[in-house]
DNA sequence: TTGAAAGCGCTAACAC
DNA sequence: GTGTTAGCGCTTTCAA
């Protein structure tokens, strides 16, 4: 049923109805009774307007594209239910992909998301995507970039300080009494994880300690990761406490432990949180970064952007609490 | 850019344009001249077709609305990740919405993805969602509804055997020399937790075995359950076993356990599996659901619906595994 | 081998 | 107060 039959039915017109079914009826001069008549015999009929007609027309989709690395994961997956739901508020829906770090995968997805003419992107970015940004950008469509920053394009951006939130988490470790820290991290060129790297690095160095690292790369539903920290927690014995640059990878870290042949107490410590850290013995500090906060002012920015397409691009760094559980000396 | 700017720009139609790019120059006779000078014009402006316009012509969106209760929960973020996967591969693309189990959130919800013209929906539904689905049947629009059943309306379906698995797990602890086995659940109407609970209480009565059962409500970000739990386990010192409902409630239970005044020995075992159940002591023994197999079924059972809609509707039950962990006797 | 034209369902400027 | 009309960008039938 569409607004001509409507039209039809009534004998009016289709822009009466139009005007009327949007709520216009009284800047469109409407009489009380057409309105009243055309309410009624939508209701009764059920009438819905078909969006996709009316997105072409008013070139609005009231749609708005989250793509993120794994929708699957304890990071993204809460993120992105808050996502919605700020976005409800707002009457957006949400299209969504994940990435699985692809690049392919993500330019595809970018290109898709713009073809359907959503009306704005979320983007937690892959290593690579300045090339995808850049169409975003260009295409004006507003785009909220978090997690991960992007290199050489100015964005709006919403993360937390890595560097500063890790290099806290380790001089914690240091102030501790550990000795021997070693970070375990994945071999990933992304500026949130070279920054956290950074992190490590300047806390140990500025207290003239020596740096113990293993980058292991770590592909989802595979016990190798935790294989191979295992074994290299047996090749140096003298590491008492390990911080993790990402919550899975410390998981996997939680099992090469459990795994160890020679138990050993270490301290642990991850970046971001997870169910499980205070569950598990020794329970694990973390670096928590507080995922409502984080979508509340990803989808605050993006309907600026929305309601007013030359607004100035923002930056928020939302600060990280530092959660210190019980398992330090 | 559009279609008609393309045509006059090289002096042809539209429609010859439109062949061309849908690959339908040969079935449109189309000479290979002009195809070719459409196609290195098309590459040299970048064009991409509008799919909001195509979808209104055609009529198909290439979107698939997808709902459950919470995309963000160790259940279905996994699975809506492989969903999305799955349906890659031919070429649709997922707009989500979480339910968080609230009627009028998930009604509007199926309203909006109708009036957005999704090609099917994949559903979790809720307790009471009999009208929507009624709806979204009425409209002719494929539907697969998984986890969760709906009692008194045919659709396609894909599940696990809630009532055996949930039978066969009681009856392993029950095997293992338990004797007090409690069950801790939600207080839901939803069918595959009354058929969980049957499985329980048919297991303990067949042993004529003492039921102890323990509702308890469940609101997220709430520490409310685990108190909950721990107090009905001082009250009922004699139970030696815990079957949880599902997993979160577990890890809820896992907590109580763990602050415990007087510590004490329990059997553990749990509907669906979560990382932390192999890492935490005692670990805990589950029965899993297959996610990647479920959401290869369903999107495969929406792929058939979809090319043909008068496709017959399918039911696939997909067996659980029991998943023994070393906690037991 | 190609073009013209109608149509998908809606909006919005403008005319009456 | 209300109707006419011209789009939005694409597909598809039919005629040439």
């Amino acid at each position: 049923m569409s607004i001509s039959e409507i039209a039809k039915h009534l004998k009016v017109s289709k822009s009466t109805v139009s005007l009327v079914i949007n709520g216009k009826a009284e800047q469109g001069r409407i009489s009380k009774a057409s309105a009243k008549r055309i309410l009624d015999y939508i209701d009764e009929i059920g009438y819905k307007p078909n969006a996709l007609a009316k997105s072409l027309a008013t070139g609005k989709s009231r749609t708005i594209g989250l793509i993120v690395e794994n929708i699957g994961d304890s990071f993204f997956g809460p993120i992105a239910l808050y996502i919605e739901e700020y976005l409800r508020k707002y009457e957006y829906q949400v299209l969504y992909s994940s990435t699985l770090g692809k690049n392919d995968i993500a330019s595809e997805v970018v290109q898709t998301m713009m073809d359907k003419h959503v009306d704005g992107i979320i983007l937690a970015p892959t290593d690579k995507q300045e090339f995808d940004v850049q169409r975003i950008i260009k295409q004006n469509i507003p785009l909220v970039v978090f997690d991960r920053k992007i290199p050489e394009i100015d964005t709006n951006y919403v993360g937390t300080d890595n560097y500063q939130a890790s290099r806290n988490a380790v001089e914690y470790l240091i102030d501790q009494g550990y000795k021997h820290i070693g970070l375990i991290t994945i071999p990933s060129g992304q500026p949130q994880m070279l920054d956290r790297f950074q992190g490590y690095s300047d806390a140990i160095e500025q207290k003239k300690l020596k740096p113990y690292v293993l980058r292991t790369s770590f592909i989802e539903k595979d016990d190798r990761p935790a294989v191979v920290i295992g074994k290299w927690l047996q090749d140096n014995p003298q590491v008492d406490a390990l911080y993790f640059s990402t919550n899975y990878v410390c998981v996997a870290g939680l099992k090469a432990i459990k795994n160890l042949k020679n138990k050993r107490s270490v301290g642990i410590m991850a970046f971001d949180d997870h169910e499980i850290f205070e569950l598990v013995e020794p329970q694990v500090s973390c670096v928590r970064q507080p995922l409502e906060k984080i979508a509340e002012q990803v989808v605050g920015m993006l309907v600026r952007q929305l309601k007013d397409k030359g607004a100035p691009l923002e930056e928020k760094i939302i600060p990280a609490e530092l959660i210190v559980r019980k398992n330090q000396k």
